[in-house]
DNA sequence: GCCGTTTTCGGCCCGACTGTTTTCAGTCG
């Protein structure tokens, strides 16, 4: 079992417990390992192996011993029992919006329903208006939020999301009836998919100001409409949520609502033990029975109060940020106006839309010193890959519009196919006429993890591959990484040095930002490039560096942030 | 179920909104 299906039991473990009405903190605490596991960039077995799974914050004897005999079995005595007694079809029904461990216990004991087909149908027969507290609008709801689950019940890409978000947040403003608003939750987090969209604002009409957001063309239907506060769900089918708070609340507000949960409690405990009350609506001191406001209107009050500095939002994960503060250990993380080149470039020599030199100007614009043009060599047709032959014309080309474009260097690159068996697409005599060689696999990508590893490690021993584009080819929500041991191929890459891609692509973001934490924990270097087909997507470059961001890496870490004559001679073999 | 620079027991974040209620339970974030 990998590190996500042991998330996924215990899950479902957390989900079976609240049906059965468990103490909260026990269900907590299985949520809590659960996401936890998911996160971790290390293989559980291998963490197992080494007898360090309490070690792991979260888990203690019992969930160590759960997760053991998962290990080894494939199940465990617990999970078994649990399952016997609310099956796991019913847990879909949480999923429903409306629907919480209260109402499934009663569909479940008393109507037999798990399942959603079920539901429906006995929604439609009125039978649950007998029921106390199960009125019409509660039936009508219920419907509602089915359909609407059976069209998109899956997290949403960042990418897609990010610019509906600042187009909901523009019309705010533009409306007059906002002074101050801003997106938080996972959005300011830059989590690579998002569930949801969360705005606040301050207003001094705040009834005006939601009744604008409930009708903004985007919405599809209401869920909820007070005062302070209104939950939307918008065409795409994401969930939108508005909340006008007041200005000296708005930094408390902005801090809470961007999360995440775990790293909220962490703060919201240090102040406990400072005797001090951290909430929404800002940061206040207990003296006897009496609360006393300190703060709350900037965000930074918050970490100010518990002797914290500012922590970037993309580190707000209690993956050890709270650690690395009280200690001054956080890192001088990298942004986006120190990237200097994008050296994964497509033009119309493969399957992208755009000339070369289209490509460079656009990458002008937006400041770059450098760009790579880095077209695939591969024998797949729809990709029009470069073969050997077409080779020659094709480094031509890129020479011929480096000399035409002034104030950027267009650098002669390649994306080569790995093959199956780790040797490259194009033989060593014309890697070595490019100025930069970017090799990937684009095929075969369900291997072994053994082999796949391998096959990873021959490229990286070419002396001409400088760069392992999109190291694990996952597409979030479409396909899972390849597997691959992640330790073996950082220490070859060390050894090799070989420069590891951060794709910033947002449907690929590959390296993810574990893997990339992980990466420059042990020294190697990594490069956050585009893969960009048409001009428009250059811009896909701030979902790269969130992404590294999010990987707690440093400019240092990250080649590209190199003016181009060091950054070429950080290549390997030209040191 | 987890955790501990006061604690190995007793805490563990908390307010807004909805629907069905005569004062609150359930759900959500």
């Amino acid at each position: 079992m990998n590190n996500k299906e042991i998330a996924k039991i215990l899950y479902q473990t957390a989900d079976i417990l609240q049906i059965k009405d468990a103490n909260v903190f026990r269900i907590n605490a299985y949520r809590r390992a659960a996401q936890t596991i998911e996160d971790l960039a290390e293989d559980i077995n291998l963490i197992t192996e080494r007898g360090n799974l309490e070690k792991i914050p979260g888990i203690g004897k019992g969930i160590a011993h759960y997760i053991q005999d998962l290990l080894e079995t494939g199940t465990c005595h617990g999970f078994e029992e649990l399952k016997k007694q609310v099956p796991l079809t019913v847990l879909d029904l949480l999923n429903i919006e409306g629907l919480g461990p209260k109402k499934v216990k009663i569909l479940f004991q008393k109507f037999d329903i798990n399942s959603l087909y079920k539901l429906q149908k006995l929604l439609k027969s009125h039978k649950l208006l007998e029921v106390e507290g199960w009125g019409e609008k509660t039936e009508k709801n219920l419907l509602k939020s089915i359909y609407f689950y059976k069209r998109y019940n899956q997290r949403f890409l960042l990418g897609e999301i990010y610019p509906l978000a600042q187009e909901i947040l523009e019309e705010l403003k533009q409306s007059g009836l906002v002074n101050r608003a801003e997106v938080s939750g996972s959005i300011r987090r830059w989590r690579e998919t998002v569930g949801d969209l969360d705005i606040l604002a301050t207003s001094k009409k705040p009834e005006k100001a939601i009744e604008f957001f409930t009708k903004l063309k985007q919405v599809k239907r209401i869920l909820a409409k007070g005062s302070t506060k209104a939950q939307v769900i918008l065409e795409k089918g994401i969930g939108a949520d508005l909340r006008v708070v007041k200005p000296k609340s708005f930094g408390a507000a902005v801090n809470y609502f961007t999360g995440s949960k775990a790293h909220n409690i962490r703060i919201r405990r240090l102040g406990m033990q400072k005797n001090l009350r951290i909430n929404e609506y800002g940061i206040f001191k207990k003296s006897g029975k009496k609360l006393i406001r300190i703060g709350g209107t900037l965000e930074k009050d918050i970490f100010k109060a518990v002797n914290l500095p500012l922590i970037a939002p993309e580190l707000r994960e209690d993956q050890g940020e709270i650690e690395a503060g009280q200690s001054k250990k956080l890192p001088r993380l990298i942004s986006l106006k120190d990237i200097r080149g994008d050296c994964h470039i497509h033009t119309n020599w493969s399957d992208g839309y755009k000339s070369i030199l289209k490509m460079a100007q656009a990458a002008k614009e937006i400041g770059y010193e450098y760009i790579a043009i880095t077209d695939h060599a591969t024998p797949i047709r729809v990709a029009n890959g470069l073969r050997p032959k077409r080779m020659t014309g094709y480094i031509k080309a890129i020479k011929n519009a480096d000399k035409k474009i002034k104030g950027i260097k267009i650098l002669a690159g390649i994306e080569v196919d790995i093959k199956k068996d780790g040797t490259l697409f194009l033989p060593d005599e014309i890697l070595k006429k490019l100025d930069i060689v970017v090799a990937g696999n684009h095929s075969a990508l369900h291997m072994p993890k053994n082999e796949m590893t391998q096959r990873i490690i021959k490229a990286m021993e070419n002396p001409y591959v400088h760069i392992i584009a999109h190291p694990t080819n996952r597409l979030i929500n479409k396909r899972e990484p390849s597997k691959i041991n992640f330790n073996q191929i950082i220490k070859k890459a060390r050894e090799t040095k070989t420069i590891l891609e951060i794709n910033a692509f947002y449907r690929r973001l590959d390296l993810n930002s574990n893997q990339a934490r992980l990466a420059k924990q042990s020294g190697v270097k990594m490069i956050i490039s585009t893969d960009a087909h048409h001009n428009d997507y250059l811009d896909v470059m701030k979902f790269g560096v969130a992404q590294a961001r999010r990987g707690w890496l440093e400019k240092k870490d990250v080649v590209n942030t190199l003016p181009l004559k060091s950054f070429l001679k950080t290549l390997k073999n030209n040191q």
